[in-house]
DNA sequence: GAAAGTGGTAATCGGATGATTACAAACGCG
DNA sequence: CGCGTTTGTAATCATCCGATTACCACTTTC
């Protein structure tokens, strides 16, 4: 296989990997082994786990931000008017990005590192990044905008903390789902297990 | 000293080193020597790594829950009506936490866990907790609940990737903490630096 | 004033893990 | 074919870290 989709492949699994176990939970033999690979050929490919996780997050930004540009599109060809209905439709472009595994928590994961001198400037770049695509792009207010990351980082909480798995037996859990996600739980309650 | 006052110590020490560093980051070393003490000491105290970040995790709740009730109180004396103001009362008591150097990273970081066999569980209890506080005590219906958790949610987020490093040099960094936060930054502004 | 309990530490162990080295198999190409 | 380059792995290293053991100093109790 070529070294360019090997590394697609690896980043991918990686992605998943530290979403679920965070920076450093996640070791380089587990994104290896889910990506198919040895553990040495992860490690040189990226030169080290840290820098590994900074291609990570930077796929996961520009994930972010194609969807964000994908929905900006989509709304303005249905023809709808107001930054309202722009921010909802980025919502429900965001929350799709819910189901692809680990995308959201990778990002989460950075963001809980800000005490990192290397991850962190890197994960305070990237949420910046985000918040000047919602105020220039999209043209939200800086009220709108945080309005909307405050919801972004609710959801990316209630997936990190993986309250779906209380779904069944916890009518609390099912009232905060039910009123977070009306249409979109169906993608959090995809196998979201193990891969250990 | 006594034993009782030296394992108040040692969790203060470790609720810091674990919002810092996140669970698999942090050392028990670390920890020790921020609480001044020898690491065996902290390992045989607790019984385990694991044990001592569920005692961390239980004690910031219950600080969380009593700040909540302080408030509550508070709001009851001043003779405010409403839920509105009982939630906005709330809320600044929840950012006077934001001061207690890694009460709401460590809460942050086991949220991020919920994939853990051991950690998750616990932390959706926790987020529970909280949620059916703000609805049965606070009396907030479910969609003004999720409103208060994703403000907290963003707070703990910005905390956590410390976006006030960013707040002199980066114009956009300046202008979200000015409108999250515009009478509470100085609470942040505090040296969170290092110890390493 | 010994014996027993309490509050600690120094030394060390064993496993996990990121990284390195050395090597092998396939492929491109003259 | 022959040879270099690419794509990979097996084996191993070195370090970190949680845990254990063994021990020490002090206090309480009888």
């Amino acid at each position: 296989m070529r070294s360019e989709d090997r590394r697609a492949l690896i980043l991918e699994a990686a992605t998943a990997v530290f979403g679920e176990h965070g920076y450093h939970g996640a070791t380089t033999d587990q994104i290896a082994r889910a990506a198919g690979v040895s553990q040495p050929y992860v490690v040189r490919m990226f030169g080290g786990k840290e820098a590994m996780f900074l291609e990570v997050l930077d796929r996961t930004l520009q994930r972010i931000i194609a969807s964000f540009d994908a929905a900006v599109e989509e709304n303005r060809a249905s023809g709808a008017e107001g930054e309202e209905a722009l921010a909802h439709c980025i919502g429900r472009n965001y929350a799709d990005l819910l189901s692809d595994r680990g995308l959201l928590l990778s990002l989460m994961q950075a963001f809980m590192l800000g005490a990192d001198p290397v991850v962190g400037p890197h994960a305070r770049a990237g949420f910046l990044r985000v918040y000047r695509y919602l105020r220039e792009v999209v043209g939200l207010d800086a009220t709108a905008a945080n309005d909307f990351l405050a919801y972004g980082m609710f959801l990316n909480t209630i997936v990190g903390v993986r309250m779906v798995d209380d779904y069944e037996n916890d009518s609390s859990a099912r009232e905060m789902l039910d009123e977070i996600l009306p249409t979109k739980l169906e993608l959090l309650m995809t196998d979201r297990s193990s891969a250990s």
